[in-house]
DNA sequence: AACTCGGGGTG
DNA sequence: CACCCAGAGTT
């Protein structure tokens, strides 16, 4: 039996039931993809679940605010996500009429689809020929062929590229591309995949070398940098509060958040009282504060981790853009802010 | 070619 | 702690 009938025939067997799978909607399709890119299946389904609910057609979400849809997306992460799927849902709306792009090439004009989100597309909802190539991809085939070249360099992906290409089913594209990219979330697994019952034992590179823990290989990793965030939590007599949306680049664009200040390293409560409050519109008026965490929350992200204090300042009154608190939870968060928003007590 | 962009899960 | 996840866009 060749490579691509045991990887289907393992397929129909060991797949799991998932939602998308029972569709061919191009935009519901479409909504999967974008939700599962760097994102487990298990984190992105109540989110797949949640956008269909409340935007069931590429008209729904084109006529969202970017701030519901941000809101919907909170608490999954890389946010221009959702800010590319709005973009795209207008531009399917009001430049195609609506109609779906149906081909690899259109769907690649699509902000946020690549070449992995465009191939996957076009060959699960349109059939067409398309070599889907994302981390299980580069991971089963590594392993499979022995191939050692690094994935993330410029090489790699035109190798395995060109590889997974030259393997694809052309009979059954769709379920040739979602059977060896569940293979390497089901069998072929990162850590101690338990090569005792796979299909290719016979015939995997990896396992006849015992490189199997060494494949596949990724240059360089990815170095962190540390910032020291102070949230200003202000509160009035109204019980009003100033959020602010961030509009600069970096992360969380367009998201919400306390007046912030950075510093050099975490102050105490003495070094924060020597700041400058004129960015924050906090006036000459007497003020007091109190620390809500003694020790900085530190919120990791893949290149920042955030040492973080919220400062709770209580003042008589705060200019005309403070908001209720108690509307804070309509807003678009971080989820290191909706934390601190859902376990504080106004 | 290297960097940036989240948050959750695993060993 | 390091690494991974149905990657894409920017510099």
């Amino acid at each position: 039996m060749d490579f691509n009938t045991k990887l289907i025939n393992w397929y129909s067997v060991k797949k799991r039931k998932l939602p998308w799978r029972k569709t061919r909607n191009p935009y519901h399709i479409w909504l999967s993809e974008i939700i599962l890119q760097q994102t487990q299946v298990k984190q992105g389904l109540p989110y797949y679940d949640a956008f269909v609910a409340n935007y069931p057609t590429v008209f729904d979400l084109a006529e969202a605010s970017e701030s519901d849809i941000l809101k919907l997306w909170q608490g999954l992460g890389y946010y221009s996500r959702a800010r590319n799927l709005h973009a795209s849902a207008k531009y399917i709306v009001n430049e195609l009429k609506g109609e779906f792009p149906d081909n690899y090439k259109d769907l690649l004009k699509l902000k946020g689809v690549g070449d992995y989100t465009a191939s996957a597309i076009a060959s699960i909802a349109f059939n067409e020929v398309a070599a889907v190539v994302d981390g299980n991809v580069y991971r089963v085939l590594s392993r499979y062929f022995g191939i050692d070249t690094p994935i993330n360099s410029t090489e790699g992906i035109k190798e395995f590229k060109a590889l997974a290409s030259s393997l694809i089913d052309h009979n059954q594209p769709a379920t040739y591309n979602q059977a060896i990219m569940e293979f390497g979330a089901l069998q072929c697994k990162p850590k101690n995949p338990d090569c005792s019952i796979c299909p290719f034992q016979d015939s995997c590179v990896a396992i006849q070398k015992q490189k199997v823990d060494l494949l596949p290989i990724k240059l360089k990793k990815t170095k962190v940098t540390v910032k020291y965030f102070n949230y200003l939590v202000f509160i009035d007599q109204h019980k009003k509060t100033l959020f602010e949306k961030r509009t600069k680049k970096g992360i969380w664009q367009q998201l919400y958040q306390f007046p912030l200040i950075e510093s050099e390293k975490s102050l105490t409560a003495n070094e924060f009282h020597l700041l400058n409050f004129d960015a924050a519109a906090l006036t000459t008026e007497s003020f007091d504060y109190s620390l809500y965490n003694e020790t900085d929350i530190v919120h990791k992200l893949s290149h920042q981790h955030l040492y973080t204090k919220f400062w709770i300042i209580e003042v008589k009154s705060l200019p005309k853009e403070a908001i209720l608190v108690n509307s804070l939870s309509k807003y678009p968060a971080p989820v290191l802010i909706s934390d601190f928003i859902d376990n504080f007590s106004f």
